[in-house]
DNA sequence: GCTTCTTTTATAACACTGTTATACATATCG
DNA sequence: CGATATGTATAACAGTGTTATAAAAGAAGC
């Protein structure tokens, strides 16, 4: 009998890397299944052939493993964001970058509900995630997919399309407000119909971004109107 | 020994509608200073020197008892929404429902919390609170403090301030949309600095309502602007 | 007043949750 | 090989919301 196998009731040690991709496949399955409340610890364990330890080993509880997940998420949308063309009009590639945004959540509810749970109101006492400087929700403007939306607006600036008295960052800001505020409705089912939804979205985006056109391309658009 | 001490232990069954307010009144403190999450049924009737099944036969649960208090933070919005002033021009109402309902957030978070807590996405299998045939995001639009919104919008309708090609819960659906959404951000820590959060609130929500603005009104206001 | 019947209540338990102390097996290093 | 550090399994801790059960209280009928 080998030393290797001399309890085959406890098999050998799983390397780190392995386990935590099983822990994380684990997860990431019972997310899209049941939810972000739906992850059990227990479960989990169970599912990804490992006790409860091992989470607290390699990532150091279930916050640490949400996070991964979470991750996992702005990583994704950040795929869906570089997706978006940005050959031609970079106007419709900012619109489109909107658009893109909700269908992720659509496409993605599990992923979108971890993304839109950091804007939740933080208690003082609780503070989700690894207590770092920035705040959880801030950082948000730091993720990859963030940067999509900056670059587009700034090449709509450049085009003299959009105003360049306002900063970047703040039609961004706006921009995103938007847009994130509109999916968070439609996903909590605040809009009766898809419909309904598609429509507000048009029209509340739509109208947000003409109030951001420059003087020049507002001119521009009247003239094409009433020729 | 009369009859009524026989045992001085165990006190006489309380009236019922002094339990609910026994109840709802550490409930309420519990969330004010703990939030949401911070209610516990065990601690809340030690609190209200009841045992727990008081909050089953008096509320039904603890959901039944979330809801309570969730229509109680959705009555204070609406005071404060109707305590609005609305003698004068009907667009500074209107601009003021909206910094009125980013105040009410700001002194109270626990309330805000608990309201926004209906805009998260729902999971199929948790509903939260009773299970009626509206969807729980959707009566928003049904509450006391979401008519003066639609007051004040029909209102400039009228004045011909608004277009009217547009329906009221249209606007409406828009202009809570985007408030909902700076203040969600604005709670969850988003804005480095409150200053930050105003100028984004102004900068978005200023241009969204003069995007809802009727063509003879935009004129009026560019002959202003250059006479 | 007394009995029956229904409702409420207190106690304790159930089925969970995330987390962790402890002892043991494993792996690494001198 | 032997000492030592590290990861792991078991079980327990301290909670959570909810509920089964038995006793007490209130209400209704005669």
């Amino acid at each position: 009998m080998s030393d290797t196998e001399r309890h085959e009731s406890r098999p050998k040690r799983r390397p780190a890397q392995e386990q935590r991709r099983a822990l994380l496949d684990a997860a990431t399955q019972m997310l899209l299944t049941s939810g972000p409340d739906g992850i059990s610890m227990r479960k989990l364990a169970k599912e990804a052939g490992l006790t409860t330890m091992a989470i607290y080993t390699q990532y150091g509880g279930k916050d640490g493993l949400l996070h991964a997940l979470y991750e996992e998420a702005f990583r994704r949308l950040a795929l869906k964001q570089e997706a978006v063309p940005h050959e031609g009009d970079p106007l419709t590639w900012l619109r489109y970058l909107g658009r893109a945004y909700r269908t992720f959540a659509l496409e993605n509810p599990a992923y979108f509900a971890l993304i839109i749970r950091i804007t939740e109101p933080q208690a003082e006492d609780k503070k989700r995630f690894n207590p770092q400087q920035p705040t959880p929700a801030r950082e948000i403007a730091a993720q990859r997919s963030f940067q999509s939306l900056l670059a587009a607006i700034t090449a709509c600036q450049k085009a003299g399309i959009l105003r360049t008295d306002v900063p970047t960052q703040e039609i961004a800001d706006a921009l995103w407000a938007v847009v994130n505020g509109l999916t968070s409705l439609e996903m909590a089912g605040y809009y009766p119909t898809i419909e309904d939804a598609e429509n507000r979205f048009a029209l509340t985006a739509g109208i947000l971004i003409e109030g951001f056109y420059s003087k020049s391309y507002r001119d521009q658009q009247e003239q094409n109107k009433t020729a």
